[in-house]
DNA sequence: TAGGTCATGTAATAGGTTACATGATTGC
DNA sequence: GCAATCATGTAACCTATTACATGACCTA
């Protein structure tokens, strides 16, 4: 599971609890993967059942307490295997060019207006990916001076607005072909 | 749910068996989009007991029999009124990323094989997309003579092979700054 | 004779989302 | 007074994948 090995990632930089890595989640990888907390809570004492982490509670007066997590060994040996093994291409489900593909039933400019909304909706990504998202990534090279692994970071980031502006193109030739030929 | 939708998409093109219309999904969608038999099946009986499609036994003797399914006025309302609707963008998911994320926890010579690996999958897709994908595609224009509905099948193609050249494009610079710079 | 096509399904498993549950502190 | 932050989880539900089950006919 990609979450359990995205876990470990983290956890390979520091010590933390589940709620910590939830907001990992949030500032560094939400534009190509997400995790909820009812998820990430069961996968952490599953790790640590298999001995990929070892956990130890931080008791707290005023707050509820904490459970800290550590990757053993044996949790760096299999982040290092899982990174190393071959993998597929993730399958492709993307329910908008399901509309695309029937938009015949509807009429014309009904269709476009869907056209319209989605390059909205990409546009609007792009821009937290060229904004606050990029902003966010500097600032977390800077503070941990991770230089070596802000590369990699920030790749991620380049694949995201590199799709986006793809999106975006293939929406304004769409929306010309349709103008011109339905 | 989509996959409704785009059974009753289908549907609304003639009438067809559970089995047939696995077959239109790999012929037509199968580049933004995957359904299974075993999710196929209960999903046509769901469709039936809510009045969205009626179903007739074909009676067959060296074969097994033929369930049809007709889309009903209602499945009609509800296709229409599905496709009208508001959409959100589908959420990303890209275990790939997670492994180029984390990727500063292999050697640089480990990462850039797993991106020629990858290369090489999106360029076997593409060529895929722009050789037999394509030609069914205009096939199944031609063998029909649903011209005005070709042209959304075609935009569905035409974003599938925006995106793979994106996705070549920025593992073609991503492998050139690991090169240079890690 | 082994695998592919036609044709239907069920059951088990995995992965993810949403709702529910608790409870103190801090800021608007 | 109300929402957000910190911090943990469980349970129900939805969707999709994989394995299992049947069975005849046709082709290599």
């Amino acid at each position: 599971m990609s979450l359990k090995h995205a876990l470990m990632g983290f956890l390979n930089y520091g010590d933390m609890t589940g709620y910590d890595l939830k907001q990992c989640f949030d500032q560094s990888i939400q534009h190509f993967w997400n995790a909820n907390l009812s998820q990430i809570y069961p996968a952490l004492s599953q790790l640590e059942e298999d001995g990929l982490l070892t956990m130890k509670v931080e008791y707290q007066e005023d707050r509820p307490n904490r459970k800290v997590y550590k990757i053993t060994d044996a949790g760096r040996e299999e982040l290092k295997r899982w990174l190393r093994e071959p993998m597929d291409l993730s399958p492709i489900r993307l329910a908008f060019l399901i509309k695309v593909f029937f938009g015949s039933s509807l009429g014309k400019e009904e269709i476009l207006a869907q056209l319209h909304d989605n390059m909205k909706l990409h546009q609007e990504r792009l821009a937290t990916y060229m904004g606050p998202v990029k902003e966010v990534l500097q600032q977390n090279i800077e503070t941990t001076g991770l230089e070596r692994e802000g590369l990699y970071w920030g790749l991620t980031l380049e694949a995201g607005i590199k799709t986006e502006r793809a999106w975006i193109e293939w929406l304004e030739e769409a929306i010309k072909k349709i103008e011109a030929r339905d």
